[in-house]
DNA sequence: TTGTAAATAAGAATGGTTCCTATTTGCGGA
DNA sequence: TCCGCAAATAGGAACCATTCTTATTTACAA
C-alpha cells in the first residue's frame, strides 16, 4: 500500500484528508517496517508542535481499522507498519531497527487438522532477531 | 512442571519459600492454562488480604526467570502459565478461558534457511481461538 | 534462638493509551 | 465563493498495567 491509494481508500470511506494524516502516511511510507506511537508522535511533534496523543492514536486506530495499517505488540508498546496487501504472510522483525522481511512458510496449513473441534480465530507467527544491517553496526 | 518441582528448584536457586509462594504455584497448576497479573491478584486477595501488587509481579518474574512459568502478551497485558518443560513446542490459546493445546508442528525448520544473514534472537508462534468447552457455552 | 538477607506492604510513580470537552477545519451544498 | 455542519483536533485529565521506593516483617542458616 502506498500513500496515493491510502488516500483513495479514505475518501473512499467517506474520511477527510487532513495534512497530519498525509504526514503520517508519509512516515509510514518512509519507515519501511514496524514503529511505535510515540516513535511517530516524536516525528509528528517536528512538524506540527503541539500536536495531540489523541490526534495520532485516533488515526493509527483508524488506519488499522481500514487496513492501511497493520499492527503488533511488542514488550508492551504497540508497533504498525504499512500494510503489505495482496496474499498472506509473516515477517521478521528486526529488534533494533524494526524493519521486516517477508516469510512466506504458514504454519497452520500443517495445524488444521489437529485443532479440528477448536474454532480458529486468528494466528500470529513473527520471527525477531537483527537484521544484517543492525549486525554489523 | 508441578508445585513440588517448582519448589525444589527455588530451593535449589536459595530463594525463599513463603506461603504466599507456594499459593500463587497452587493456584497455576490449577488453572491450567494463561492467566494474568490481575486473575491471580484477585486469587491471593482472597487468601491474603492486602497483599500488595508488587509481591505479585515480583512473584511472577521471578518464576518466569527461573523457568517455572512461560509468558506471552495478549491485548496489553501480560499472560502467565506453567512451564511444560520436556521439548519445543507452541500453543493453541482460548481466547476465552485461556487454557492451552500443545502444537507440536514448529515452522523454524523451514524457514531458516531463507534467513541465513540474519541473526535469530527468538521466534513466536501462537494460534487463537475457542476451545470445545467455551464454543458449546 | 538470633542475626541478617530476603520478602513483603503500602502506595506513589511511570509509561502507554484512552477519554472528555471545547475549538478548529475539511468539504459538500447553496 | 461562501456557509454550515459533521468530522477532526488540542489540551490535558483519566485510566490501567506495571514498576519503584521505603519501611517493616519474615524465613532460615548458624
Amino acid at each position: 500500500m502506498n500513500i496515493n491509494e491510502a488516500i483513495d481508500l479514505l475518501k473512499e470511506k467517506g474520511y477527510k484528508t487532513t495534512g497530519k494524516r498525509k504526514e503520517i502516511l508519509a512516515y509510514f511510507e518512509k519507515a519501511d517496517g514496524y514503529r511505535t506511537a510515540k516513535d511517530l508522535i516524536q516525528f509528528m511533534e517536528s512538524r506540527y508542535k503541539g500536536i495531540s496523543f489523541d490526534t495520532v492514536y485516533r488515526n493509527l486506530h483508524l488506519y488499522n481499522k481500514v487496513g492501511i495499517l497493520e499492527t503488533t505488540e511488542l514488550n508492551g508498546e504497540k508497533q504498525f507498519r504499512m500494510n503489505c496487501t495482496h496474499h498472506h504472510h509473516h515477517h521478521f522483525i528486526c529488534n533494533d531497527c524494526g524493519k521486516t522481511k517477508k516469510i512466506e512458510v504458514c504454519p497452520m496449513d500443517e495445524v488444521q487438522n489437529t485443532l479440528a473441534e477448536y474454532a480458529i480465530e486468528g494466528h500470529k507467527f513473527e520471527i525477531y532477531g537483527l537484521c544484517p544491517v543492525c549486525q554489523s553496526a
